[in-house]
DNA sequence: AGGTAGACCTGGACGC
DNA sequence: TGCGTCCAGGTCTACC
């Protein structure tokens, strides 16, 4: 499922192959998925893509004016750039043709969309989604953290407090962090929420270096449908029944707010430092 | 305001 | 084999 790391890889990928270049043509196979509707998706043939960037989870195609085309991925979703006469690829639901290329947009679940926002809307999400973890400061990420009246698991996925964590980097960075899961974020110290921003840091990047992670179920991959390696690399996510990488303690794994949330008992107790 | 349930989806895993 | 049930996941809405 496409968190921060998988969506920086996508993003970086698809402003190499289709900044500049022109729409040729669309082809709406499943118009639920093509909002607000299919003909203002239609309008956007003839237009250049003047560049591909990334809000939290979304991936935008900005058009000039303003206005961009964000596709989210949800969990299943994926984009895939194919030349002309690449074999079909299963769960197509747009097709965005450049010349000899293809941007197809694949959804088994048809979760994800793709959706037109006109230059006031992409201000709108902008306010909501540019603040993440790689660009908010020290202070202002306390300042977020101390806002919440609520557990730190719930609040790292608010994506309106920082984008772009999902349920899986927020259990690697809770456990670099030595945080539990349930904390409250108001008995969070000074050092322990410095040591979480750092954590949010070192897995998302880790995750960018390895293109990001590809669970068993496939439903990542890049956009020329290679997979990511970062899911070697977890730790406590998916672990569970395994020993702590660093106690070895028995890794267990709790629903938490109708999340599984993935820990070591041992390593993130639900007590407060007392450094 | 926070919390929770339900909705949205569907393939795959599981139990019987 | 085949059917039923549950689960995964992000985000929005409705309601307490």
């Amino acid at each position: 499922m496409p968190e921060f790391p998988e969506v920086y890889t996508i993003v970086s990928d698809l402003n190499r192959e289709i900044a500049g270049k022109r729409i040729i043509s669309i082809q709406i196979l499943d118009p639920a998925l093509a909002r607000p509707s299919k003909d203002i998706i239609k309008s956007l043939v003839g237009k250049n893509v003047e560049g591909v960037s990334q809000l939290g989870k979304n991936i935008v195609l900005n058009f000039q004016g303003g206005g961009g085309l964000i596709f989210h991925l949800r969990m299943t979703g994926r984009l895939l750039f194919r030349k002309r006469d690449a074999g079909a690829d299963p769960y197509t639901r747009l097709v965005f043709y450049f010349g000899e290329n293809q941007l197809r947009f694949c959804e088994m679940r048809r979760f994800g969309y793709a959706q037109y926002l006109s230059k006031d809307e992409m201000e709108v999400l902008k306010s909501h989604r540019e603040i993440n973890m790689l660009n908010i400061s020290g202070e202002e990420f306390t300042k977020r953290i101390k806002e919440k009246n609520t557990i730190v698991k719930r609040a790292l996925l608010d994506q309106d407090m920082i984008s772009g964590v999902g349920n899986i980097y927020a259990n690697e960075a809770l456990f670099l962090a030595k945080i539990n899961p349930e904390r409250l974020t108001k008995s969070l110290l000074p050092r322990e929420i410095n040591l979480l921003l750092a954590s949010l840091k070192t897995v998302i990047n880790e995750g960018i270096s390895h293109r990001g992670a590809t669970l068993p179920d496939k439903s990542f991959v890049d956009i020329y449908g290679k997979p990511g390696s970062e899911q070697n690399y977890f730790k406590v996510y998916g672990k569970n029944g395994k020993p702590c990488p660093i106690c070895n303690s028995i890794i267990v794994v709790k629903q938490i707010s109708q999340r599984g949330s993935f820990f070591c008992p041992t390593c993130q107790k639900n007590t407060a430092w007392n450094p």
